[in-house]
DNA sequence: TCCTATTAGTCTAGTTACTTGACCATTATG
DNA sequence: CATAATGGTCAAGTAACTAGACTAATAGGA
């Protein structure tokens, strides 16, 4: 099933990382590029990440970190220009002095109905182009390979 | 198989294009973390997916930047970085005064085999977390998407 | 042959998506 | 109450892109 390429290259390419890098770039630039249309100029590749650990009733930032797997600097700029847009809102957390509840905002919560209507779209495309079985099947294996694969660094600081 | 996470958050990060995006990190640090510790440290992930696209005899710029789907400054660019590392080196096309067939030095090579050996080793251990059937499946189901998803960009100017 | 469109590549400038290090405030532990 | 761990911020830097404007060579006609 491996495509061969026209030239002098063989299946250099073919390797796993090389797809999943593909997909997951073709899923993205296609979500991003409807949210835009839909008329959210705003949404970007990494913002869509975050947007989607944001509970429904606030989560804390604490948590969003923990589970993205990024550097919480980076979670922390991500909130902060969704914040400068409007979308998240950063409120005190009642249970822990130190910490804050992001939530979304008006603006925000439209957004997101927006884009879980975009992503079930893009679902049912690539059901479709796969067809079930296969479908199924490539979630069954990402969601694997996700509960074993070593956490992100997690930006640990000095200290 | 929907992890319930264990406050508010129901299943909110459970869509394919999160799936994607943390196997593709995952894979990329894993193969990146290993490329430096075999010494190459100037190894990077894009680097990493650029070097699988250039054929043991050399690969002409132009066709690099196709197959990669993104735009020709991006592939332009890395290529300048690992020219200045020694790893790459530009020839002129004999078939075309315009064109540049890209070739690896042989410090480029050596870094190739290291790669590729390592690019292996992964795999195997994918195979080993999956198991040889859902592996497979991964594979297959991401070929098939890669083939269909709309081509990227490819920075078509002005004109 | 010239005329035009296309293709290959470069230079410049900007944005996005991160990372690291240093630091402060709060909470949790012995 | 000292100390460590956790939650967050500020500042600075890097990696991985994108878009626009431009040049040189080629390709396809009229």
């Amino acid at each position: 099933m491996v495509k061969r390429l026209d030239e002098n290259s063989g299946d250099l390419i073919d390797h796993i990382g090389w797809r999943l890098w593909q997909a997951s770039r073709g899923w993205h630039k296609e979500f991003v590029d409807a949210m835009r249309e839909a008329g959210h100029e705003w949404f970007t590749d990494a913002r869509a990440t975050l947007l989607a650990h944001i509970a429904p009733h606030g989560t804390p930032q604490s948590r969003i970190i923990e589970r993205m797997g990024i550097s919480k600097q980076a979670v922390q700029q991500l909130i902060d220009g969704l914040e400068a847009e409007d979308i998240l809102q950063r409120l005190p957390d009642p249970n822990d002095r130190r910490g804050r509840i992001v939530r979304h905002t008006e603006k925000g919560q439209a957004a997101l109905r927006d884009a879980d209507a975009i992503k079930r779209r893009i679902e049912v495309g690539y059901r479709k182009q796969l067809g079930k079985e296969r479908f199924e099947a490539l979630r069954n294996a990402l969601v694997a390979l996700n509960d074993i694969a070593p956490k992100g660094n997690g930006g640990k600081t000095s200290g």
